[in-house]
DNA sequence: GGGGACGGTGATACCTAGTGTCAAATTCGC
DNA sequence: GCGAATTTGACACTAGGTATCACCGTCCCC
């Protein structure tokens, strides 16, 4: 399960209630990234509007990140790391790849600044085929 | 007015048609970012599906471009060069720069090659203050 | 261990952004 | 000007997500 996810709601006051459980349990099991749609037919006795609530509850504690998908669509996954970090998208299987490289994060960084921006966030995903797919 | 717009749509073999040719006057009109339903209320004559209709294709033919915000949102921008580039939102006012930037690109092009991903697509949105915004 | 305050839940209605359908209107090549 | 093909508007619909509100479970204090 998620020993750290469940200690990281507690810590910062949120209740640990048996529907979170519920949904970070079958966000463990999920081999990969999910739709809220999804997680909320494995979840029957789950309201979806419960489900919705909790993934951004868990999205904003950085316990699952969203991935925004190239036709406009959403899916989530559990946060690997926590760190910071972008993805790389394979647009054949779903699968995911983290990766985070300060070589990229400095080239975002100079742009912004170049710019005279104050820079708060930014994304960054790459789309493509994994190894896998190209066959 | 935008006579290159005009031209990209008759080459494509698209109909200029004097709804489109109002769409493409309401954007070029518009001094910021634009969202369809802003875009929709400033041509009262035009049916929305119509209106997203018109930017769909005109954002297929790179005549704008679509800016993802950082709370999920959506809004469109006519685009400046029509070359890759990537966009720098300002959260206080919602202006927009546009930059393109060779070692980016080459960072992500990297990152996807040692992940053994063939990338297709990237996207890469920076968010954060303009110079006049920061006071 | 019992009670109460408060956060969490489910049902439901609603909202926003966007798409599908289809008949009527417009455009463009001839 | 004519006709085929594209485009349009109205409308119904979908997907993804949020607001409301009464009820329930959790936690804290005694």
């Amino acid at each position: 399960m998620a020993a750290d996810s469940v200690a990281r709601l507690v810590d910062t006051g949120h209740r640990l209630t048996a529907t979170r459980r519920a949904v970070l349990d079958a966000i463990a099991r999920s081999p990969r990234p999910f739709t809220i749609e999804e997680l909320s037919e494995g979840l029957p006795d789950i309201g979806r509007a419960t489900v919705f609530r909790t993934i951004k509850l868990l999205h904003e504690l950085d316990i699952v990140c969203r991935l925004p998908l190239e036709d406009g669509g959403v899916r989530y996954q559990r946060a690997g790391s926590g760190e910071h970090h972008h993805h790389l998208i394979c647009g054949g299987c779903g699968a995911v790849a983290e990766f985070s490289d300060p070589a990229l994060d400095d080239a975002i960084e100079r742009n912004a600044v170049a710019a005279g921006f104050a820079l708060d966030a930014h994304s960054a995903e790459l789309y493509g085929r994994c190894a896998a797919c190209r066959g």
